[in-house]
DNA sequence: TATTGTTATACTCTATAACTATA
DNA sequence: TATAGTTATAGAGTATAACAATA
């Protein structure tokens, strides 16, 4: 049996330690918060997008609909996001509120600091690249069937 | 306040989500060997590089210690790892035992197969480059100075 | 009937501090 | 004294299935 390529080149191995070295330098900024990484995403995606409902919140924050669930329990506690009415009353959508956008208004500057930080010691061009090859490899990805087809055609 | 870079651009957030998509094409591999998918790390770090202790395991395979040493009684229950005397007797080194190995060997075909597929679609050199990068962005990461520097600087 | 979320439930991991053993 | 792990503990996320509400 050939062996595996090395470990420390493994695709998903490779990308969780970049993730966790990249990461580390947002932490301790985003505990700040009194945030989690998950309950922040939420946020981050929201100020990015506008209001969103919870299937397009788990798909591009990657969070599962139950975890999903209790976030939006907890950030609305907070005041920091709210549930607004859509015309299709399955949907479960919300927003920022006044008081969410302000904490991630507080908050960019000094993420922007820190990514810039990071960008200059890896490269412009070398962080641009990433950016695209990642981008590329999640279209990627996706676009391929499952690999569980198998089991379902043989039922 | 400027607004951050897109937050399909952002970068944990690019890796996070890179990672998702990827391994989504493994997971039901891996479930298929009854093991979580930290443990299945540490049973494919110990084939890639022998006995190791916990600490090149905890950061290799981005599990923090507690957990590892949890999963190293999970995987000793399984009889796939065990655990053999150091020179310094702080140190836990564990290694695979042969059904351990045997494990590994049986997965490692599909796995192989699974990435080589990705990889076509992905493009050799594409890959490649990711790979490239991804260990670049860590090492750079790793390298620079935690940021908390300044928290304990003021005190 | 299919879709969208929520609830229920069990398990694992995360995270921090405190503790034990060894060097 | 410093280091390596383990234990303790609390909390959050993961994951699956079952359910409720709406389309």
């Amino acid at each position: 049996m050939a062996k595996l390529r090395g470990y420390e080149s493994a695709l998903p191995i490779a990308l969780l330690r970049a993730r966790e070295a990249t990461m580390r330098r947002f932490k301790g900024h985003v505990d700040a918060t009194g945030l989690t990484l998950p309950q922040w995403r939420v946020i981050r995606a929201l100020a990015d997008a506008g209001p969103l409902d919870a299937r397009s919140l788990a798909e591009r924050c990657v969070i599962l609909p139950p975890s999903l669930t209790r976030i939006f329990r907890a950030l609305e506690d907070k005041a920091l996001i709210e549930t607004i009415e859509a015309h299709d009353a399955r949907r479960h959508t919300v927003q920022l509120t006044a008081a969410g956008q302000a904490l991630y208004d507080r908050m960019s500057g000094r993420s922007e600091a820190i990514y810039r930080e990071l960008e200059q010691a890896f490269g412009t061009e070398n962080m641009a690249e990433l950016l695209r090859l990642l981008t590329l490899l999640r279209e990627t990805a996706e676009a391929m069937p499952t690999g569980d087809v198998d089991i379902i055609i043989t039922k």
